[in-house]
DNA sequence: GGAAATGGTTTCACTTTCTAACTATCTAGT
DNA sequence: ACTAGATAGTTAGAAAGTGAAACCATTTCC
């Protein structure tokens, strides 16, 4: 617990936006992945994704290097450092929300916790962009 | 259905983004609220919601009139057009929602009702937007 | 081998947001 | 009743996030 507040301090987890995050988090999961897959996977445009990836490079999160097979494309992983911010990231919201689910008795948790496995397939697909109506 | 696909077009319902449908919603549920309430509901600093606000009046969703009591503070309203523009916003998502449970039975969606239920009241409380850690 | 496709970057404009500074009105304390 | 301070809102200016257009480098395909 403490251990988890000091890295939070210390590592500069400070600000990190919603999609620092959820980029962070795709490439620690995909190593090597490139900047068009992290367009992919988060829906903004190739422009953005390349400063936002460069921000994350320059604060030492990422790590970029070419990729063998292909010149052309970015091989992006999660430095150990910014593992590190990750999961004090993840711990925050793992905080907040255990504050929250805290008020609830163990009957109504399996219940939220059977809800969850019910809507879990129906909301996994993903959303997809479509430019027209 | 169709009427509602009608609306939808014609109504400029395009573009309504996050805050502004909130906000529209808000002033729905709350006449006379003033900016400052706005404020507070939404998290925004003052100079924000005083833009967000004249946009959406300049596009006539919206409604200042002066507060007779306190002539400091504007007296806001959604218009007719606003309500039906809120109300085409809601009426997608509706839809897409719709769209998504359709794949549940009745059990599980009793059971995702239940659990929405069960839920609701940890976390009604507002976030607070606290400055510091 | 050359045309077309793919991966990225840079530039520019637009939007959203904030802070700082300001005006107008109201409230309280004397 | 006056004035000091609080409250409501606006304006101006700067910073951050995003997208479209133009561009270069590399790869793929006929």
């Amino acid at each position: 617990m403490r251990a988890i507040r000091a890295q939070m301090r210390s590592t500069a987890a400070k600000e990190l936006s919603v999609v620092q995050f959820r980029t962070l988090a795709f490439l620690d999961r995909n190593r090597g992945a490139s900047l068009s897959d992290v367009k992919d996977h988060i829906g903004l445009t190739l422009p953005s994704v390349s400063k936002l990836v460069q921000g994350l490079i320059t604060r030492g999160f990422l790590h970029r290097e070419e990729d063998p097979n292909d010149r052309r494309r970015n091989a992006l992983a999660a430095t150990a450092k910014g593992r590190k911010v990750l999961e004090a990231a993840r711990a925050v919201t793992r905080q907040s929300l255990a504050e929250r689910l805290a008020g609830l008795d163990d009957e109504a948790l399996a219940l939220v916790l059977e809800a969850m496995h019910a809507l879990r397939p129906i909301f996994l697909t993903h959303n997809g962009k479509g430019k027209e109506s």
